[in-house]
DNA sequence: TATGAATGAGTTTTCATTCAT
DNA sequence: CATGAATGAAAACTCATTCAT
């Protein structure tokens, strides 16, 4: 008969009086899940509070509206992915090395919390407004978390003012890059992080390091 | 001042009696517009309709359920991106110049017709459906297109076998980089599409070089 | 080539310059068609035009509106049916056999016209307004050229004062009876119009002989 | 003038906070009046929920759809008239005094009831679908649960192999005589329960008695 | 704390009906 | 005579949100 040992998840039976942080993440937990499920504009707030097990009056207490409920979990939720990749960068190995075990551990996050990264890639960029900003502000700050290591390499060298490379422009379509390869790996539980990781090491990094080299690629002749 | 000759885009008096071409592209027009700029759900019909300078019945009698005519819009604007790649495609030249100017006619269109590549690229995955697939196998077709050249260097030369290459997943990294970029080269009007396609030219060629040459980026140590 | 050789009731390519009274009886026959399909509402002025193949103004033009024309089927059809009972009455016979011939002709029609019939039984009551008393006007009449004949049997012999019988009753009884049954008949298509006739005979003939003949059921005993 | 203890039935202002079962209560008293004042199609969600003093919404959280809300309408209804009937029937009295008394609560109940009554007669026939045969099976329970009596007396008698005689047949005739003797009744209030049940029980009983007898009428002469 | 009851405001969609040609 | 083009008006249905208990 207790109504805590089983399953956290869904209780048929009315919890009742929890504590309000516990609530708290109940709610964020189904939101997520319904969020990444349908999107933000199919999901309702009933369906939310079915699969929280609350009531609605209760999310609208806690959480706010519905917009403030996806911020909410789009927040949780990036500041999950940046912490697991954090976590796994080794900050004693040499640069190359950081970045493959940063990649690795992002890859390996997707995998295990799909529905975090499906809410943070495909579905923010849905509901218009402050939240796209938002999430584009927390993809610059992955990836200069990410790449500061490789761009900084090719800035060093001087290559900043040339046209043929951009920090910025590059870090953007580093992102798309691993992201792009995110998704992929969603319908190929096979591939392992590691072998992930080492795909875009290898489209990147080499081609980075001709870069460093000064090798570029220039149309051999004008338009 | 004539109120036929010029302005025939949009007149805010209703304009009247055109022949059924005329209208449905107008009201496609508008659809592209206004999902580019709400995403499929936020967008009402009531909008499209009067942006269209049409009435709503028209719509459907025309186009058929909103379904269907986000489906239209979307099939027209990948249509029309997929031929502006292909014009840009000169098959005299060397496969890197081809990709170039493949990109370089990509990075054209995605500037021309911000609303149309807004639609395709961030809304047309929202909805869910058919439409995620299609647009899915569009973006295949899109890398084959213009991947092929690449990738297919590397699988000759046997690098297809190793863990370390896979043209599938490569793929999809690369068109996600490609995509990246142009998201953040509508917020940098000023760099012209040459420039864009060089610094992917950059990324990736120089990269794709190495990797055919046989030159493998691996972890210097396990794990 | 020849437009006219064919099939009269629909010509996919549009029929020109015929006279009024021949487009009318086109239009009616789709409507009646239509209508009986999907009842007064679900009927769309659309589908009555494509199937009379004529485009929808014309039936304006021609008819009026939705509810004119359903008027005009109801008045038409409803014609048809009490002409084909007064044609199949032979005055010279005796009364039962009259009204035997009577009952006779009306499961001809029903059964040759199933359209026209649903029309007039089914559909007619659904439309409220005058629609409703107009069809039972018609019933009201039908009843009394076929059920004169029996009624006024009853009535002759003195029974109009007695609670037990009633004409006008009993003629609503009595419609309702072969209407029920012409319907029962629909899905029957293998019991003959004579049968069908024989069976109301013995149901109503011969309690009337009864009733003619004083002999009146009367409850037992009070309540 | 208390607005809690007698009026219950509409209160115009807005009746707060009552239980469910309370409201769907009320909800299908309104929807089975608007439903037959204006038929299925007719009657509009709005004027239901107006009547029923209720905001729409409820209405679909409580009932569902418009087809669901006319199906409970329509097995409210017919439940109760079927109840109605079988109260009204005394298992102990003879076989005619049975059908005799089963009839006058037929009436009774349309008296009472006209509004369930017309929902039942006219307007669930309109809607197609599931609903017409769904009223044609309590027809023909309804049917059976009265005239069995009168039927079985005549196929018990043999005759059933004549081609004068069909159960089937003369019940879908009886129902149609009842029913219809029953919208003239609406018409024509003062004649009482009793009397109506009389009149059709002269109309068939005799009738039928003369049919078990072997007393068949047959036309004279062929066709 | 927690919730069943309740709704305002909006959505897509359909259809009878009428111009202008 | 004949029609393609066009729409006003309304219908069913949904959902985020808030009371009252």
């Amino acid at each position: 008969m207790s109504e805590e040992s089983a399953g956290e998840q869904r209780s048929p039976e009315r919890a009742r009086r929890l504590p309000r942080a516990v609530r708290e993440r109940q709610i964020l937990d189904a939101a997520v899940q319904v969020f990444s499920r349908h999107g933000y504009h199919s999901a309702s707030m009933d369906e939310i509070s079915d699969v929280a097990g609350v009531s609605k009056p209760m999310i609208y207490t806690y959480l706010g509206s519905k917009e403030d409920l996806f911020g909410q979990c789009i927040r949780r939720e990036a500041t999950r992915l940046l912490e697991a990749i954090q976590d796994g960068i080794k900050p004693d190995l040499p640069p190359d090395m950081q970045l493959w075990h940063g990649l690795r551990s992002f890859y390996r996050f997707v995998a295990e919390y799909r529905e975090s990264w499906t809410v943070l890639h495909r579905q923010a960029l849905t509901v218009g407004g402050s939240f796209a900003t938002e999430i584009t502000d927390m993809r610059t700050r992955a990836i200069e978390l990410v790449a500061a290591l490789v761009v900084s390499a090719g800035t060093r060298k001087g290559l900043g003012e040339q046209a043929e490379f951009s920090g910025a422009g590059l870090s953007a379509a580093l992102v798309g890059a691993a992201e792009s390869l995110a998704d992929w790996a969603l319908d190929h539980p096979d591939v392992s992080d590691g072998v992930l990781a080492s795909w875009l090491m290898n489209l990147v990094w080499l081609g980075f390091n001709d870069l460093v080299e000064g090798e570029i690629w220039k149309p051999s002749t004008a338009e």
